[in-house]
DNA sequence: TCCATAGTGAAGCCTTAGCTTGACTATGGA
DNA sequence: TCCATAGTCAAGCTAAGGCTTCACTATGGA
């Protein structure tokens, strides 16, 4: 969990980008090779395989090759700990919101403060 | 929701720098003004409105100026969005594994298919 | 044995990102 | 009225990102 920071960097970037996104859309569902990967796209192979290689550095996807074939598998591990990096910060400020809907509640005349 | 390909695109490019992502976790902390998000960081000034510039056309952040000072503090529903759209992927992955999981232990004899 | 399939690797190209600096514009307190 | 504060705007620079093309390397089926 420590140094985080060059993972989350990666992971939200590999996300940044459609093309990217819609290979693990489709990874979501279920394995595949990199040519069924790049079959929706306009693109060539070797772009499509770029992209590939930015998702598995990112942890995002891992691929292993058998034989001419490199299928390819979204990384539970990595999607979580991007939606948990997400999370926290919005549950956090959830809570202060919170906070200071009781706090305005209990004190009506606070709304200028100091007036 | 239709189209929200480009504000995702814009969300996960602006999590994905590390300085960005430091302002959404002191804003979720609570609002604060461009030279207090500032203040961390061996950046411009100039630098740092860029940044925030870009967490604000991603929706992550909104912003509002009174007298010289401006206030910024992260939006609630971008964050969500974000987050849900990394949910939804997970848990499709999730359900497939676990299907996965049931099928091989009612067919134990199905680890190697058709032989 | 041959050919089509499925990728790999490297070079090059253009665009975008992330800064910097320097000049300039309100604001607001002493 | 003056000056420090808090931004804003516009160049310009370097590096990274997203492609392409072309040449090349396995693999696997007919």
């Amino acid at each position: 969990m420590l140094n985080q920071t060059g993972s989350l960097d990666r992971m939200f970037q590999a996300l940044a980008d459609p093309s990217r996104r819609a290979m693990v859309e489709r990874l979501s569902r279920g394995p595949a090779s990199v040519s069924e990967l790049a079959r929706p796209f306009d693109m060539s192979l070797a772009a499509v395989v770029q992209h590939v290689q930015v998702l598995e550095a990112s942890g995002l996807v891992r691929s292993e090759k058998v034989g001419r074939v490199r299928t390819c598998r979204v990384e539970l591990d990595a999607l979580r700990s991007a939606e948990h990096w997400i999370a926290e910060r919005r549950t956090t400020w959830e809570h202060n919101l919170d906070r200071l809907g009781r706090c305005l509640a209990d004190n009506p005349d606070d709304l200028n403060e100091e007036e």
